[in-house]
DNA sequence: ATAGGGTTAG
């Protein structure tokens, strides 16, 4: 709040200290306020310069000089108060590009005037008396960005062009940004890949938008390129070890952190939002404990690595210990927890069905903490009701919320409905409601139907639904599962036969098969639910397929012993293949874990973290 | 003066 340049505090009156001396030296005075402007951070101070500045020579109307001065007013403003620069900017006459930019710069950084910043950009190339420069652009694509407006960009884009400043590193970044967060990852590729000059923001900027949608390998292939060019920072490593986490791969997890030791500068070792990165990558690679003790040893916490660990305990079940967790975060480090941190907690409670300590959150997240439930919160809720038989319950919740729901919350309650024998009619339902409602969940809406189906034993219409499919040519999106041995991932789909290592693995599938039934186990049929017929043969020999059996057996054939055989898998864990896995942990006194396409189940002795509640 | 830093349900 005291000024740079005047070692006493200013008397609170005025704030230009003044030497009578020069006091009357105009130039220096001009030179003066410009040197009090650029140094002010603080918008009442700020006021009182520019007053001052009025009230001398300094700023009439036609003076250079005074142009010049509120171009630093507007721009000192300009991260100050939006209303400020907004007045200022009016009563310039003239003004040049470096003041629209400050107020352009003013609303895209605004948390609510996005949409001005680019309705000024449009209305300064309609006033037409000053061009847009490359400062312009990166200002007007990032409010265009988070308004999501990919036409409004795409007519910056072209402006950008038009106006030849299709080169500028800056502007390219932006516009790489822009395109990702509009959902046009071709796109940002394609600006990427034209750029004649590069930075490492460039770099970091495709690489983020890669993993944001998905493409982790590709993510991975870029960084290897980047690191023949650039060092990576922090940015670049949270895109890596998102890229990590998203592959499941606990070895390139454990590499990526090793290189964080190894090359990176201090301040991104010990840079709070890649550690929290750290912990959420390990916990999604399966260890937990990696996790806790990177969480333990962070010197500093807030709601972010609070919220890794959560979710963390969540997605592998631990609801008490992730309940607990969130109790410290708030009581111990008085932290605030945010939407995200609900989302974990409601997730913990329905990773363990914990009906009551859910709702209660849910009203806790709203009446406490004033947090407005996203349609993620009432997804959590209504699939813990549903999942605990209360469908009516889940199904009223869903009609009371205030969105329109999506697939998944159908889904929620169509996967319900498959466990609860009875609900054929509101299954059909619900299976409408879904396939009205598009989106590209539809070929897993057949297949629970199907089950729903199979469950109250009506095999004609299990039939029904499989025609149904063919005709339509949706199809079942097939079961893969990969396992890592000595860092090398191993994938296999339902009935692979393409492994070089196939006939052992087979082999050793029939050892296990026998081992399991001569300790007593008979396989559950009841979700191998696309085979029409009672007939049990053909249903027993598709689930002896599934890709997790493979992985399995083929973890055990190449396991180092001592550590665990991991398993990723794309779809959720069958009934049967769960019961297997435990015993097979048992059998073989092997830990297995599997990472489901919801959470975690860790097998040890016989039994499943999860028990047997997923 | 200018480009990027959270996530999130099943």
């Amino acid at each position: 709040m005291a000024f740079a340049i005047s070692p006493q505090p200013p008397p609170s009156s005025l704030a230009v200290p003044t030497k009578p001396d020069r006091a009357d030296d105009p130039h220096h005075h001009h030179l003066r306020l410009l040197q009090l402007v650029n140094d002010c951070s603080d918008i009442s101070h700020l006021k009182q310069i520019h007053a001052r500045a009025l009230r001398t020579a300094a700023a009439t109307a036609h003076d250079p000089q005074a142009h010049f001065l509120h171009s630093r007013i507007l721009h000192a403003s300009s991260s100050l108060s939006i209303d400020y620069t907004r007045r200022v900017f009016r009563q310039v006459e003239n003004p040049n590009a470096f003041m629209w930019n400050a107020l352009i710069r003013a609303c895209a950084q605004s948390g609510d005037r996005k949409e001005e910043a680019v309705s000024l950009l449009r209305g300064m190339l309609e006033d037409g008396s000053v061009s847009p420069d490359q400062y312009t652009f990166p200002f007007a694509l990032k409010a265009c960005a988070y308004l999501f407006a990919l036409s409004e960009g795409k007519q910056v884009h072209a402006q950008v062009l038009k106006r030849g400043l299709g080169p500028d590193v800056y502007v390219n970044n932006s516009l790489v940004h822009f395109y990702a967060s509009c959902g046009v990852l071709e796109d940002a590729k394609k600006v990427f890949e034209k750029m004649p000059e590069r930075t490492a923001v460039s770099w970091n900027a495709v690489i983020d938008a890669l993993v944001r949608f998905g493409e982790f390998s590709a993510a991975m292939g870029l960084f290897h390129e980047m690191q023949k060019l650039f060092e990576p920072d922090g940015y670049t490593m949270q895109s890596i070890l998102s890229a990590c986490a998203g592959l499941g791969s606990l070895s390139l997890g454990m590499w990526a952190h090793a290189y964080i030791l190894r090359k990176c500068d201090k301040d991104v070792v010990d840079d709070i939002l890649v550690k929290s990165s750290l912990v959420d990558m390990y916990c999604r690679c399966g260890s937990l404990g990696m996790a806790e003790q990177i969480f333990r040893r962070m010197e500093k916490h807030n709601v972010n690595s609070w919220n890794s660990m959560i979710l963390g305990f969540a997605m592998h079940g631990q609801a008490e210990t992730a309940l607990d967790y969130f109790a410290q975060m708030v009581m111990e480090e008085g932290l605030m927890p945010n939407s995200v941190t609900f989302v974990g907690v409601l997730s913990a409670c329905n990773h363990k069905g914990m009906v009551d300590e859910g709702r209660s959150y849910f009203d806790k997240m709203i009446n406490e903490y004033s947090i407005e439930p996203q349609l993620e919160h009432y997804g959590c809720l209504v699939d813990l009701l549903a999942r605990a038989g209360l469908i009516d319950e889940a199904l009223d919740l869903v009609s009371n919320m205030p969105f329109k729901p999506d697939p998944v919350i159908w889904r929620s309650i169509l996967d319900a409905c498959c466990k609860t024998n009875a609900r054929v009619e509101l299954s059909e339902e619900v299976a409408k409601q879904i396939l009205a409602s598009g989106g590209d969940s539809c070929s897993g809406v057949y297949v629970l139907l199907s089950k729903v189906y199979a469950s109250a034993r009506r095999w004609d219409d299990v039939a029904l639904i499989r025609k149904l499919m063919t005709d339509r040519g949706v199809t079942k999106e097939p079961g893969c599962s990969l396992v890592e041995i000595y860092g090398v991932s191993h994938e296999f789909f339902a009935g692979d036969i393409t492994h070089p290592q196939t006939e052992d693995i087979y082999q050793a599938l029939k050892e296990v098969e026998e081992k399991l039934e001569s300790a007593g186990y008979v396989p559950d049929v009841s979700q191998a639910s696309m085979i029409n017929d009672e007939h049990s043969e053909e249903k027993e020999q598709s689930l002896r397929l599934h890709s997790e059996r493979l992985a399995i057996a083929f973890g055990l054939l190449n396991r180092k012993q001592g550590t665990p055989i991991r398993v990723f898998k794309n779809l959720r864990v069958c009934n049967d293949c769960h019961k297997v896995t435990k015993l097979i942990s048992k059998i073989y006194n092997v830990e297995i874990t599997v990472r489901d396409r919801t959470r975690f189940h860790h097998f040890k002795h016989g039994c499943c973290s999860c028990m047997d509640y997923w």
